[in-house]
DNA sequence: GCGACTCATTGGCCTTACAATTATTCTACT
DNA sequence: AGTAGAATAATTGTAAGGCCAATGAGTCGC
């Protein structure tokens, strides 16, 4: 390519945000002291690929054309191509396999993703184990009433499959507490906002990973206390499956705040959130 | 060097590598379907210095050596490093700056960064904008009840500064909308619950990148609008102010309700989140 | 002092080359 | 014919080396 570095910068620039209309476009961006920061190829072409993506251009399973061809297409050297790869890989848009019909395949993000992002910033700013259950208490119940409100029979039936399996393993803790978290995340889904699904999600998965690095004994009254759960559970339900709202988010409150004391109790009050 | 480079490869791990008890370490860390993943070099690079960053041994505003120590410190070529480079940099860990004296520096990650994964999240799972609003009139007035018990004079007065200063910007509408945004986390911050701060910080930031993207018009009965958001605000303090919890979530909870049917009836109950 | 200039430092990007991995195809043997 | 295993082709992973651009600090001239 005999065009000079600059020139060759200057076009793919070109090429990349030919969209300059689109007013959510992030080229040039200011960074927080106001400073404007030139973005870097591989931005711009993780930027390209992750539109087409949320567009709906691409769906998950779907391949990226191999290295080569991007490469053309982007007029980028190899370097860029597989710095953007990296930063897709970071944001859980693609994975990448080699081999013979290896490559970039689009992957959708999972919890897992987001919570992690969250969860170094909580425990930056210092939040303890407290305050994410605190968090659980606030925006669960509620979401209790409303779901006893639009509920299917169909929903029922699940929850109480569900509880039936808690009720099966209620001596193998691990399997217990996955099925009790899921138990949670079931209820909240169920009452339909996808948002705070998503949210409370998140601070499951931060409790659990917290938990897996520090807890690993069990309790010598655990299946005592498992009992008690499953016995909340079915209580729950069938104040759900009676359509009172009030009740139903009353009884879930209370489960709450009892597991919550248990556990902190055991972890301690103020222990810092620490997820790495 | 006349290893090969499997060798090396090798010699790499092992030496990034070399606290295998811990027992957080993702290294060949597992696929959800099971698979394992070997990891690159760049991935490997990070995760160090990324766990240097959590676990404090790098602050804020560290300059991280030139890229001609790292790769020494490494053992591996530029390509890879900067491969890391850019992964810390999706993670809002680093900036990287060139000319003399540039290199990459540690920041700390902000709401932007975990807000634009989750905003990926939502968007790919279709959250709507109604969803987004219910869920911070969940959130929310709560939290209020819980600062009306702990609030200080300090806060009260921060709060009526604010107030006023929205009124004193009543006709400019983005600094009016701005004020009022704070106000919003302002309320939030203070009832001392760093996780939930973070959570309705988030769903701010994510209904005002929306915002942006779709809406330049004004109301035409925006100063009213306003006005009203001003008495609301004062009355609201005053009840926080006598400590009347109760009432103080009474009212928040109906004053979001409000601007949630405002809002919603302009922009539509349905309109999909978008954020790119 | 103070502005323009120089220059060493450092990252951004490119090219080339080779190693490692994997699905497919071919081959040889039973 | 069938199948294990070897060759092959496609594709990513990593290295090495080079040029250019940006930047900030010191220097020189005024």
């Amino acid at each position: 390519m005999s065009d000079s570095a600059a020139a060759v910068v200057a076009k793919v620039r070109g090429a990349l945000l030919k969209t300059p209309a689109k007013v959510g476009g992030a080229s040039a961006s200011r960074r927080p002291d106001g400073a404007i920061r030139v973005p870097k190829a591989a931005e711009l072409i993780a930027e390209a690929i992750r539109r087409r993506l949320v567009q709906g251009d691409l769906k998950a399973g779907d391949a990226l054309p191999p290295e080569v061809e991007l490469m053309a297409e982007f007029h980028v050297s190899r370097a860029s191509l597989r710095e953007a790869f990296r930063i897709l890989e970071t944001e859980s848009l693609i994975e990448v396999k080699r081999g013979a019909h290896g490559g970039a395949r689009i992957t959708l993000p999972d919890v897992d993703t987001a919570s992690k992002s969250i969860g170094v910033l909580l425990q930056i700013r210092g939040a303890t184990l407290k305050e994410l259950f605190d968090a659980r208490v606030i925006i669960e119940p509620p979401l209790i009433n409303i779901l006893a409100g639009v509920r299917t029979d169909q929903d029922l039936a699940e929850l109480r499959d569900l509880i039936d399996f808690e009720a099966a393993n209620i001596d193998d803790w691990t399997v217990f507490a996955s099925a009790a978290t899921e138990f949670h995340n079931l209820l909240v889904r169920m009452a339909g906002n996808v948002t705070l699904a998503l949210i409370v999600g998140m601070l499951d998965e931060l409790y659990l990973r917290h938990l897996k690095r520090f807890v690993s004994r069990n309790r010598p009254d655990q299946r005592e206390l498992n009992q008690q759960t499953v016995a909340i559970h079915r209580q729950l339900v069938d104040v759900i499956a009676a359509r009172d709202g009030a009740s139903a988010e009353t009884i879930w409150r209370y489960a709450m705040q009892q597991s919550r004391n248990v556990i902190l109790a055991e972890l301690g009050e103020d222990t810092p959130l620490a997820v790495y």
